[in-house]
DNA sequence: GTCATCATGTAAGCCGTTACATGATTGC
DNA sequence: GCAATCATGTAACGGCTTACATGATGAC
């Protein structure tokens, strides 16, 4: 999901797309080389990305002109490299991944996938611009029901020695937290329904 | 980690053992027992766990007799089967796995292991009262120094859209709370350093 | 010269999930 | 009779981690 949505924003090679998943996820939940490029022949195998020609002729990957802030951190990561460029035969060859319409239309569904668990609930809002306002509405409604039974799951009780009860109502502080933080998601997404990013480079989704 | 500390409580079978996992790590993140079982086995093999056979005369496993509050949750437990004991015959034959010294060894290297990274020191919390204080005071020591270290690398940035902005402050949140609490946990090992509760059974550990 | 960075991959091993198989007992 | 709970396992599949292999470039 998190390569799809990195993806979105424009064609990359493996090792920068390693770079950008420790930048969205943290360096700690991040994938190692020996799982992200098996990954990568997978989306391939089933045709939700496409290695492209690295073109000598682009200036470099990812130059989707994108909305507003977008903008700046791309150019910073051009900046880098755009250096020791024209020379066609140097550095070893980089394969450079382009999304899929089929990777587009996965992409979407996963982001709308059913499930108010943890799992890559983070991905999601990370990406949640690309949806619409009321399908935002579901995946964040989704997760504070979740939220919200996991909570009421955790009544009273309190046993076991003092770590063992700070550390219970620890969790409990984390899981209000976070709560609270989807609602005022909930909230953000009522107050000001800002129009998706297009997902699908055509028209537009179902 | 968390099953060898399970059984420093007492003897416990599998089912029992996955239902008191789901207790202590929310049934969520909880193994399912296509994991669980064949943990056993290779703690087994191992020689960390030994099935014990279940004995006619001891009035349930786990009984061993605890420091305070632990009494009643067990007491609860075993109330909930007490009703129908005393048939030899019955039920399908419940394998009760002990830990062994070797595991209690291995239990204490496991809750000491270096690694401030986020993997399993919730467990670790949760069984802290086993290592004494300058002990437990390492485990969180290292917990916080990690942390730190965290947040240190958080540093400006907040690139992306409201969407990420938000997830960015949320996380960043996150991380000062969970700091905030580990430094409380700290301050309470300096002002109350419990004696801990004996691990292995014989002589004081090294 | 050697180390760090860029860049892509393969192979072994481990382990978790899911689904399946079995079988007794209790409650409706 | 049927479902749920108790209780233990096996088998297939998938996928992550780690380590290894390769090779260029630029900095010190």
């Amino acid at each position: 999901m998190a390569v799809l949505g990195l993806l979105v924003e424009g064609d990359l090679h493996g090792y920068e797309l390693k770079k950008r998943l420790a930048d969205l996820l943290g360096p700690w939940s991040s994938v190692s080389f020996g799982s992200l490029y098996p990954a990568l022949s997978r989306l391939e195998r089933n045709g939700l990305v496409a290695s492209v020609p690295e073109s000598t002729e682009s200036p470099d990957v990812a130059e989707t002109p994108m909305s507003g802030s977008l903008g700046a951190e791309l150019a910073a990561y051009r900046r880098q490299r755009t250096r020791r460029r024209g020379t066609g035969g140097g550095r070893r060859a980089r394969k450079v991944y382009a999304i899929t319409d089929a990777g587009r239309a996965e992409l979407e569904r996963q982001l709308l996938e059913e499930s108010g668990d943890e799992r890559g609930f983070a991905v999601r809002v990370a990406f949640c611009r690309l949806l619409r306002p009321d399908q935002r509405l579901d995946v964040f409604t989704r997760r504070r029901d979740a939220l919200r039974a996991r909570l009421a799951e955790r009544d009273g009780e309190r046993r076991g020695d003092v770590y063992r009860r700070s550390l219970l109502e620890f969790q409990d502080d984390r899981l209000r937290r976070e709560l609270d933080w989807v609602e005022q998601l909930i909230r953000s997404v009522h107050d000001d329904p800002q129009a998706p990013e297009p997902l699908t480079s055509g028209g537009s989704p179902s």
